[in-house]
RNA sequence: GCGGGCGUAGCUCAAUGGUAGAGCGCCGGUCUUCCAAACCGGUUACGAGGGUUCGAUUCCCUUCGCCCGCUCCA
């Protein structure tokens, strides 16, 4: 029951796409394929744009971030080690007669009556079907019904007057399988796996089974060391990297928003527990008021750098033209959560075609999750590798002899809880856990422990979608003739706009415009995508860059030639947005633009 | 994966068991002055495969894709 109205939108914005060449369905001659986009040329450049800023912002213009470009395939024991091999292959099964799915393992276990049937014959036309079938009767229900739903089985078959063959009747206990709603039988249990799989070699086995990427984390965590030890990098510090993740969506929805390949932008910030923290300042800054906490500080404990990774997400998000308004944010509820978060609050776009709650109310759709994941992910990695991704911290080992004896305690006796808490539950057995658990918290006496982490992951794919959402805008005009046409401007921030700057000769036909207008056009497009448009009228093509996005038009018209003397080397700029015209000298240009574009 | 709807030109939409049409766009041309102007000319389609038929875009089957719901999922 989705509005109408809505998905309106949302075929408009997929159709100019296409249009327009932002994004074109993969393989579309040959017929396409489902959950997987191209980028034409202004969707490329789009892309490229928001990627660049998001590595800029992350890595450039911090002192305490580096990059990362890792593989795509990798040995597939990282994905064991991360959780992905069991959380993403759930056995599924299917109600035989409603076709509802359920996940294998989340099947309420029953105990009953089977009533089972070899088949079924049409007592009418005499056509025989020789399909097993059978139903759990519930307790206190009358056997009647357990044969109503059978023939409604056979019925679903193309039986009009069934007459049940063979029944037989079994006692089970605790069977999940069959549909606690109605009793039917549900199908065997199928695999399902939601990582896309291949073979590295030519030989197809079971031996070189390998995983395309169903994130790009993993990869940061597995080159941790590395990139600590080559970097020069010191704790609080982080990874960021950009790029192409796989994952086999049951359902592949809503244009590029979900989709089976698709990008990431993944910082992994690496940071200091809390008990190391308190061991070298003593205390533990934690939020005190919502909104960003200001420059870092060296005794901010994780709660602080997740609020303050939310607010930077945030700023960014405002940066390029998402205001505030149009996100939304979620705080993953405790039982949401994974064991190993310890918190995750999820930044949402309020899509065209996001849920609209009975209040009217808009949540919005995810656009990126900032998680703050403790030292789960480089402890997997530790235990499953052999290698130890502990760091060494003089500033810790120097503090924790200065201080007391009963503050020592205190802070080991809270890490081996924590180490603890993390080791039984994922499966190690207590003794061994304690014992481990233990040598973690000497570790840190020494100056040595594992990070935590703060992990900022967004999705690109989903980020365009919202740019081209929240750009989209359609302008009603009607002419004198009273034929009314819907223009459409895609209002995007100037720093993400794929083109950047129109360049035009108000006529085609005079060779003095036309010259100008080119040496306009090159003395600008090293500098910045420029767009040189000489056909049709000057409002047709200011229209065409509306429909593109492009923030500014530059006319050459008479006067730049000098039809008036003081117009001489000066241009026509027009704005997007509102239609406004200002004159600028030919030679101010450049900056002009770049200060607006950058 | 299931159920429902849909698939005709770049886009929006017609018509038809017998050679597929319009508007817009796009390309070219005319025009000395700014928001899809006008005029002239040009351009392009039955998602794919199979079947029924003398003949299928139309009827049937399969398949692919899109939309909605369920399911699933970050």
């Amino acid at each position: 029951m989705a509005e109408p109205k809505e998905n309106v939108l949302m075929e408009k914005i997929v159709s100019l796409c296409k249009r327009r060449g932002f994004i074109f369905q993969s393989s579309d001659i040959y017929g396409g394929i489902n959950g997987f986009w191209d980028f034409g040329p202004l969707g490329a450049e789009l892309k490229r744009n928001v990627k660049e800023l998001w590595w800029h912002s992350m890595t450039r213009f911090r002192d305490d971030v580096v990059g990362l470009e890792a593989s795509i395939i990798m040995a597939p024991q990282i994905w064991k080690a991360s959780g992905h091999v069991d959380t993403f292959s759930d056995p599924m099964c299917d109600c035989l007669l409603t076709k509802k799915r359920f996940r294998a393992d989340q099947v309420e276990a029953q105990s009953g009556v089977v009533y089972s049937y070899t088949g079924a014959k049409d007592a009418t036309s005499g056509k025989e079907l020789n399909d097993p079938f059978s139903v759990l009767l519930a307790q206190g229900k009358p056997p009647e019904s357990a044969r109503k739903t059978a023939a409604q089985f056979y019925q679903l078959r193309g039986l009009q007057n069934v007459e049940l063959l063979g029944e037989t009747t079994e006692k089970v206990e605790h069977s999940t399988r069959f549909n606690p709603e109605n009793g039917a039988q549900l199908t065997e249990p199928r695999p399902f796996n939601l990582m896309l799989q291949t073979w590295v070699g030519p030989i197809q086995s079971d031996d070189n089974v390998a995983y395309l990427r169903p994130e790009t984390a993993q990869a940061i965590f597995v080159q941790f060391k590395n990139v600590h030890e080559t970097a020069r990098q010191k704790l609080p510090f982080g990874i960021a990297q950009v790029g192409k993740a796989f994952r086999n969506e049951v359902t592949p929805r809503n244009f590029i928003f979900r989709s089976r390949e698709f990008e990431q932008m993944e910082l992994e910030f690496f940071i200091k527990p809390d008990e190391a923290v308190e061991a070298i300042h003593g205390s533990v800054a934690v939020p005190t008021a919502p909104g960003h906490p200001g420059e870092p500080q060296p005794n901010w404990g994780w709660q602080m750098w997740h609020q303050y990774w939310v607010e930077e997400r945030v700023r960014f998000y405002e940066g390029i033209g998402l205001a505030r308004a149009t996100l939304g944010f979620h705080l993953q509820t405790p039982e949401e959560l994974a064991h190993y978060a310890r918190a995750t609050t999820d930044i949402l776009f309020k899509f065209p075609f996001s849920k609209v709650d009975a209040a009217g109310n808009v949540a919005g759709d995810e656009l990126e999750g900032i998680a703050a994941r403790s030292d789960f992910d480089l402890s997997q990695h530790e235990r499953h590798s052999g290698k130890s991704m502990g760091v060494f911290d003089e500033d810790l080992r120097t503090a924790w002899g200065k201080l007391a004896p009963e503050k020592q305690a205190d802070l080991a006796e809270r890490y081996y809880q924590a180490r603890l808490k993390y080791l039984t539950k994922t499966g190690v057995p207590e003794a061994k856990a304690q014992a481990e658990a233990k040598e973690d918290a000497d570790g840190l006496a020494k100056g040595q422990y594992i990070p935590h982490v703060i992990e900022p992951s967004a999705g690109v794919d989903r980020l365009i979608l919202a740019l081209l959402a929240n750009a989209f805008s359609g302008i009603t005009s009607t002419d004198e003739k009273g034929k009314s046409e819907t223009r459409v401007v895609l209002k995007f921030h100037p720093r993400v706009a794929p083109v950047k700057v129109g360049v035009f000769p108000l006529l085609k036909n005079k060779p003095e415009l036309v010259a100008k207008a080119k040496e306009v056009f090159q003395s600008l497009r090293g500098q910045m995508l420029a767009f040189y448009d000489e056909a049709g009228a000057i409002g047709r093509r200011y229209a065409r860059q509306d429909e593109a996005g492009t923030p500014f038009g530059v006319t050459i018209d008479f006067d730049t030639l000098g039809e008036q003397p003081e117009l001489l080397n000066t241009v026509t700029v027009r704005h997007r947005d509102d239609g406004a015209q200002e004159r600028i000298a030919i030679a101010d240009l450049p900056a002009w633009l770049l200060a607006r574009v950058k």
